[in-house]
DNA sequence: AAGGATACCAACCGCGCGCCT
DNA sequence: AAGGCGCGCGGTTGGTATCCT
């Protein structure tokens, strides 16, 4: 017997979303919460897989997610984390509240890999854990945009997804308001004005982000050691099931980790002790 | 300046698991 | 107990951006 697809290939729509289809899934996504995703196309009238939805939102739109560049210590939980795990991009995730399973991998894939492999090949370097943490924070030498911007706190490098609804909703908002409004503008304040706009629109429009939880959404952008403390979310986040923090599978606040408690004791020290600081390899391995 | 090479990342695909009937 | 269905996960691909020659 063959498996029957996901979902009717015939009028299915793909490739890149766009911020109309994006407004659409936030907006049914906050009236209805995630889940069921098979009803979210029927419903809204998307013309995407209910896979398809589900990935742009756990990938994507979902608040709380930290995009750009990986801190050294994100690095190291993660090269860490993949040792012990293996490839269980999801599994890791749940240790890196504020990052995918897409993104932790596409990071392994693109750059820890690669580093873990010129590692390989320079072993005198593993010996010295000094000089293995220089290794593995300083940047590659070709295109690492993100470890150079590091440096600057760049806010557009620690692109939350707010910022992306920010952005389609900017789009959006031209399009259904006055077509000579603003133009693509990536600076602090510019951002906090869209946020607000964005906010009261979606007060408007009953998508139902408020201000404090922006504000919330905001300091991950610009502060992005707060955001191993979810706690300072949480107040603004539970309303909201599956939004914050904590994705929609709902695995951080449950007790199903995986039975690491060595590992996550490190984990939790390492988060409270270092912060986005230094990475130091532990002698757990 | 232009074309090729490389890097990055959003999105797709297919499989496995678990729940429900 | 068995099959159907929906969801989640991991691997992979394709488009775009950036860098190099």
């Amino acid at each position: 017997m063959g498996r029957p697809p996901c979902c009717d290939k015939v009028g299915i729509k793909k490739g890149p979303w766009t911020p109309e289809e994006d407004i659409i899934l936030v907006s049914y996504i906050q009236e209805h919460g995630p889940g069921n995703w098979r009803a979210v196309p029927t419903n809204t009238g998307l013309l995407r897989c209910s896979k398809s939805c589900r990935l742009r939102w756990t990938n994507y739109l979902r608040p709380g997610i930290k995009r750009g560049n990986f801190t050294p210590h994100e690095e190291g939980m993660i090269i860490h984390l993949q040792a012990l795990l293996g490839n269980k991009w999801a599994a890791i995730a749940t240790y890196l509240p504020q990052r995918t399973d897409n993104d932790i991998k596409n990071y392994w894939n693109t750059h820890l890999k690669k580093k873990l492999k010129m590692m390989q090949s320079e072993p005198q370097l593993a010996g010295d854990s000094a000089t293995y943490h220089q290794f593995m924070t300083k940047p590659p030498p070709y295109g690492e945009r993100a470890a150079a911007d590091e440096n600057n706190q760049n806010p557009s490098v620690y692109a939350s997804s707010a910022e992306n609804i920010s952005k389609l909703l900017e789009g959006w908002m031209m399009r259904s308001s006055s077509p000579n409004q603003t133009s693509a503008a990536s600076n602090y304040n510019d951002d906090r004005s869209k946020f607000n706009q964005f906010s009261d629109r979606s007060q408007q429009i009953g998508i139902g982000i408020g201000h404090d939880e922006l504000d919330c959404i905001l300091s991950f952008d610009h502060n992005p050691t707060a955001g191993l403390d979810k706690s300072s979310c949480d107040s603004s986040q539970k309303g909201s099931e599956g939004s914050g923090l904590v994705d929609s599978r709902g695995k951080i606040e449950g007790d199903d980790h995986p039975p690491l408690s060595f590992l996550e004791k490190w984990l939790l020290d390492e988060s409270a002790g270092h912060g986005e600081g230094a990475m130091e390899l532990p002698s757990l391995f």
